[in-house]
DNA sequence: AAGACAGCCAACCGCGGTTCC
DNA sequence: AGGAACCGCGGTTGGCTGTCT
């Protein structure tokens, strides 16, 4: 269908194929002549073949020149994205797979809107195909009242942003520690450093507690555990289980976000080890109320909003968010209204600048360690503020939304609340909190924009064995090269190719795990 | 049957980063 | 050093299609 679309007729090209010679980037991209006028609009069939054959003679790349060498009356940007997001032979057809859909919300929590990241992620898509699902999902979710991820990924983003957060500062600023009240656990530093979300400190088995189990008795249920959610994903399993990290007895939650988390930890075999570790630095509490039911008591909260209680994670957010900006006062009144599809979207796209950048400043990011300190400053007030009337703004939050649903539709938990909470942390909603809030978005540094491949490279080797296909167009090409141009051409247009492709591209793979780059796309043509 | 609406997707646009001269 | 060219990314647009009323 979607080549059926994209492959438009000669016909219709008269049709809709139009000029603009008044382009910019085509007038700086396009060194064409002067009677050349660069057409727009849908390829043709005719095109593609041009454009294919040119890059199978010339290889990717240098695409203004294109038009000159072959007469493709197309601005080389339009070729880029043509042969990447069409005409590439690894690209993967039809409908995202269950799989590659659950992948796109783990990537999406990890990542935020970094397309094309994800699309490295996901060998065969392309990240205009990722962020066309994404906002058709999105806008669905939203306009149904569903929060934006799952129970589950909530929580684990959720943890990691209080690994990110403590990575932060146990390394960058780690005399602070004392602000945080943060004295006493005895984790090394170097775990939090180079934590990402595929890293988290605890075993599957816990990421898969149904949050909906806590309702019933959160303590003893959570400790005992071993079931799995409905969105529990196979991928959790093999990708955010990082056993090498897994020393004994280490902190699960080493993160700092209430005592019933501080207190459990993890042995190696995964079993659960209650010990408190005695360190709470954030500045919401954990409570359990008459109801059997956790709230966790923050000093604001904007996930709670239309129901959203699975925040974007912070990291992935943009700072520089004119509107966000703008929703700030929103954010510390006291008598929050709902806001509206749109607005939250903007929420959800972008939480509050202090938030993120709370979550952005990790030792491997930018250096900013005048943000840290200033930060720390911040929590240490924000962390005596909540012990002061954490408890009349928690019951508010809680209170503010009484028929949340949850990732499908069932209302939403406990657990999932916690989660989205703890992404709100430091999002001000008290009068004090507010002004310190206020005062983040003007500190230096502020324009940070967080990208958490950014803060956390430095254990590629997990991801890049596992996941990544095709990295990079560049050695894309030079798998491609081995293979006849007819061939491939052949192939662009047959609707069997898809299976080829597919079968082409896990052997590319395995071919390069094991050292073998030969695979040769003919022979995978032939199967 | 037909219009309205939403979903989907290809393509475009603007911007920022990098490289080249 | 600075401007131009190139490239890639993310946001947005517009057209097509399917569904609903």
């Amino acid at each position: 269908m979607n080549e059926d679309m994209s492959i438009t007729s000669e016909t219709e090209e008269r049709m809709t194929s139009k000029v603009d010679m008044d382009s910019p980037d085509e007038a700086s991209g396009g060194d064409l002549g002067e009677s050349v006028p660069l057409k727009k609009g849908p390829w043709t069939s005719a095109e593609d073949v041009i454009l294919v054959d040119y890059v199978m003679t010339h290889g990717e790349g240098n695409w203004n020149a294109v038009q000159r060498h072959s007469g493709l009356a197309r601005c080389g940007k339009s070729c880029r994205l043509r042969w990447a997001n069409h005409l590439r032979p690894d690209l993967k057809k039809g409908a995202f797979t269950p799989e590659e859909e659950q992948r796109i919300v783990e990537l999406h929590a990890k990542m935020g809107n970094k397309w094309a990241r994800m699309a490295v992620e996901l060998p065969g898509r392309t990240d205009n195909e990722i962020k066309n699902y994404w906002n058709t999902r999105i806008k669905r979710r939203q306009r149904a009242g569903l929060p934006i991820y799952p129970p589950d990924i909530s929580f684990l983003v959720s943890q990691n942003k209080q690994n990110e957060e403590l990575g932060a500062f146990s390394s960058a600023d780690a005399q602070n520690s004392d602000v945080l009240g943060i004295n006493n656990f005895e984790i090394p530093a170097v775990e939090f450093k180079k934590l990402e979300l595929n890293h988290l400190l605890y075993p599957p088995q816990l990421t898969d507690i149904p949050a909906r189990s806590l309702l019933d008795d959160p303590v003893s249920n959570f400790l005992a555990q071993g079931h799995r959610a409905p969105y529990s994903s196979t991928y959790f399993l093999s990708t955010t289980y990082p056993s090498k990290r897994m020393r004994g007895s280490e902190s699960v939650f080493s993160g700092s976000n209430g005592d019933l988390l501080n207190s459990l930890q993890y042995q190696n075999d995964g079993s659960l080890l209650a010990q408190p570790l005695g360190f709470s630095s954030c500045s919401h509490n954990l409570t359990y109320d008459d109801n059997r039911s956790f709230s966790s008591v923050v000093p604001g909260g904007h996930a709670y909003l239309n129901g959203n209680s699975s925040s974007e994670p912070t990291w992935a957010m943009k700072l520089e968010l004119p509107s966000l900006q703008n929703q700030t006062e929103n954010w510390g009144s006291p008598h929050l209204a709902l806001p509206s599809l749109d607005s939250v979207d903007i929420l959800i796209q972008s939480p509050p600048a202090g938030h993120s950048e709370s979550s952005s400043l990790s030792p491997s990011n930018s250096g900013l360690l005048d943000a840290v300190l200033h930060e720390s400053q911040t929590m240490k007030a924000s962390h005596d503020n909540s012990h002061q009337g954490n408890e009349t703004s928690g019951v508010a939050v809680n209170n503010s939304c009484p028929d949340l649903k949850g990732w499908d539709g069932h209302p939403i938990s406990p657990l999932s609340q916690f989660s989205a909470s703890v992404f709100s942390e430091y999002t001000p909603i008290s009068e004090s909190s507010l002004h310190e809030f206020l005062s983040m978005t003007t500190m230096p540094g502020c324009k940070i924009k967080q990208e958490i491949g950014d803060l956390a490279p430095l254990d590629e080797e997990d991801d890049t064995s596992n996941q990544t296909i095709f990295s990079s167009p560049k050695t894309q090409h030079a798998n491609n090269h081995l293979a006849s141009k007819d061939a491939l051409i052949s192939c662009f247009f047959d609707d069997c190719a898809w299976d080829c492709k597919q079968i082409h591209a896990v052997a590319t793979s395995s071919g390069r795990a094991s050292g073998h780059n030969s695979c040769s796309w003919d022979a995978m043509s032939a199967v």
